[in-house]
DNA sequence: TGCTAAATCTCGAAC
DNA sequence: GTTCGAGGTTTAGCA
């Protein structure tokens, strides 16, 4: 059959589904759109919703039966050990797709556009700012921008594309600790992030910790421009 | 178009698409399936992955056109303002369902099951534990279950339903303390999860907290045979 | 292979 | 309406 054909499947029809592997879940009969991808991933969809009611992500195994006119497939994954089975009484539609895809996606205004922009553009964290490191590990994690200020002291950097709660105030309290430890000299800490939650701004005075705001949009215009910058210059 | 009229529609072609909104993106061609929902989502899906490669939760507007043998669909929401734009120059297979699902999905095994588990049989948990709260609010947020142990000292139980990280163990740490500082009784902790990750094992050993191996496949057995005893009582 | 952090996360519940 | 936390999260990036 296609589906062991590398294809992708789309079958449309009244089913019902089993789950068992990290959870378990049962879904009782009605009209769902399947689609069943080369790559053995596959999602059952009904008819609103945007997430999958059922799913497997790529790189399962398919069986298919026909028994009693019900068909049967079953997406099965090694790791985590877990298994879809689906049940089709009726059929509306079925259809077998050798899709071709080599189209790019790029994706904008991501976390790291705000990071490269200020790898780039320092001053755009504060007047005189100079990177030192990126993705700089230390013991509770990884340090997005590490750098020094204008009067020579180091600087954690931890960056945020959507307001900030109290948790990134911990994550750069905690970057800070562990650097101040290190390097035994005073460090900041300054949060780089659109905008402040409930509490944020109190949270980082309490702790000494300072804040910028920094928009992903606009540090993907700037990151977009240095690209565009470096074009001209090869050219 | 059926669009508009609240059915589903299944669009397979060559497309591109971009969206604009939290984020922002550019696809280039390429062959994939295109799901419009009824409830205004959408989503684009490659030939291979899980995940849509652009998409839209429910409640989008729709706006379709055809320009120059190219159609053209818009997903418009409003909060937050973004959309999605596609360009079909092939089209392979479109149709138009309106699909009826009213079946029941259930999810067995969550980690409230575990918690109801532990509240009909504590001694799932260890031989003499009282529950005395569940989902109790303290300063750093909800603690899964709050009872006495066999010698009557106050126990903090955090839940997870797969293998537990470091972070369980910090978040099961902070309750413990929050309690402690509350009641200025001796607290103890029990982590109850499948199983512990790297390094969780020492970590509960250095802050002195407990762990239960809890199955969330047998919790929901239990949960299941109470619901059942609670029916034959009540026939 | 295992672990950490991000995501256009989505979704639901609580405040 | 906003915020907060969980998810069968998935996925990507590294040690």
């Amino acid at each position: 059959m296609a589906v062991s054909d590398r294809k992708g499947v789309i079958v449309v029809g009244n089913c019902w589904a089993d789950y068992r592997g990290r959870a378990s879940s049962k879904l009782e009969p009605g009209e769902r759109i399947v689609i069943l991808k080369g790559d053995g991933s596959v999602l059952v969809h009904r008819p609103s919703g945007y997430e999958p009611v059922n799913w497997q992500p790529s790189g399962c195994l398919f069986q298919t039966h026909l028994v009693d006119d019900v068909l049967q497939i079953r997406a099965i994954r090694k790791k985590p050990a877990e298994s879809v089975r689906l049940f089709f009484d009726r059929v509306y539609l079925v259809s077998a797709l050798r899709l071709v895809d080599s189209g790019e996606f790029s994706l904008y205004a991501s976390e790291k556009d705000m990071q490269k922009a200020i790898l780039l553009e320092p001053s755009l964290l504060e007047p005189g700012f100079k990177p030192v490191a990126y993705e700089k590990k230390v013991e509770p994690g990884f340090i997005d921008v590490y750098g020094v200020d204008e009067a020579g002291r180091f600087v954690v950097v931890e960056i945020k594309r959507k307001t900030v709660g109290r948790e990134a105030v911990l994550q750069l309290s905690k970057y800070v600790e562990s650097i101040r430890k290190m390097v035994n000299r005073d460090v900041r800490g300054v949060l780089a992030a659109p905008r402040m939650g409930r509490g944020v701004q109190s949270l980082l005075e309490t702790l000494g910790l300072g804040f910028k705001s920094l928009d992903a949009r606009k540090c993907a215009e700037i990151v977009a421009r240095f690209r565009t910058r470096k074009l001209e210059e090869f050219l």
